[in-house]
DNA sequence: TTCTAATCTCAGACCCGGAC
DNA sequence: GTCCGGGTCTGAGATTAGAA
């Protein structure tokens, strides 16, 4: 009989933590990077040179291991937040719904302005759909503002939480001279968008541009669609505010039918 | 057996804050 | 103002698992 995988490593160390943190019925478990050290030497693995990884791993690109959510009450679920430099908690939070495309809803087509030398040239998913988005307005189309790209991966610090990136950032602004700071998110490939997530962008603009209004936006391909998504937390969820799919097609197959099936956009001010 | 996709891991880049 | 070290995260190579 074959002997049963081992879990890997860096679940090993986590779930060692946590064990070794938690407490019956505490819906918060404090820990800090030393802690990922010991486990490993307790454990009796090789050391993790990039202790970072493993707390970034279960935040952003993994579910968090099932020996940890297990213990978790009903309808909730465990994540990870940031709590100041090298330190972090485990929070018990209501289950999240996964930020994914609704299939149901209807597409608008856009006449496709993204240079071709930029498509040949992206080096990712990420960096195409970021291109895509920009050369195309979409997030003026979507919300109905007009915006202009910041900054693109922005990294800061945020006092409580640790350092924060955001794939790209922009400045908006409505019809009535409100102003707008929207992070965006593009999620391809293995990353997934959570809680925390759209809590640090909301920090780090906070932070950053206090006297401005943040709306999150995570933009994400689904197949050759793009979908957009105007996000926040409410009660300890990421709740969708707002969802709109595009399609970007050559600007000769879109029909008059096509225009008008399409519905008045409603801006953030409708929301 | 080979190929492909998924997962794991870590070197290096980068940011930030403290020390000088 | 500059340097340096700590901390975080990305990007990509290595490894493993599964499919053909």
């Amino acid at each position: 009989m074959a002997t049963p995988k081992s879990p890997p490593r860096y679940e090993q160390i986590l779930s060692w933590v946590f064990e070794k943190r938690h407490t019956a019925g505490s819906l918060q478990v404090s820990w800090d990077r030393e802690d990922l050290d010991t486990g490993a030497e307790v454990l009796g693995l090789k050391r993790v040179k990039n202790l970072g990884d493993i707390p970034y791993t279960y935040r952003f690109r993994k579910d968090m291991p099932a020996s940890i959510n297990g213990t978790a009450p009903a309808g909730m679920e465990w994540i990870i937040r940031g709590a100041g430099d090298g330190k972090y908690r485990f929070d018990a939070i209501p289950t999240q719904i996964q930020i994914v495309p609704n299939p149901s809803l209807s597409v608008t087509k856009i006449p496709d302005a993204t240079p071709e030398i930029i498509t040949a040239a992206a080096l990712n998913d990420e960096q195409a759909l970021l291109a895509k988005v920009r050369y195309n307005r979409l997030i003026d189309i979507f919300l109905g503002v007009a915006s202009y790209s910041l900054q693109s991966h922005l990294r800061t610090k945020v006092a409580e939480i640790g350092q924060v990136e955001v794939d790209e950032i922009y400045a908006a602004v409505d019809r009535y001279g409100r102003q707008f700071i929207l992070p965006v998110q593009a999620k391809g490939g293995s990353d997934r968008l959570g809680i925390t997530q759209v809590e640090q962008d909301m920090a780090a603009c906070d932070v950053r541009w206090p006297n401005m209004i943040c709306r999150n936006i995570s933009v994400q391909f689904a197949g050759d669609l793009i979908a957009l998504f105007d996000l926040t937390v409410q009660d300890d969820r990421v709740v969708i505010r707002r969802e709109a799919h595009y399609k970007l097609v050559p600007s000769n197959e879109i029909t008059v039918a096509d225009l008008q099936s399409y519905g008045l956009a409603a801006g953030p001010e409708d929301a």
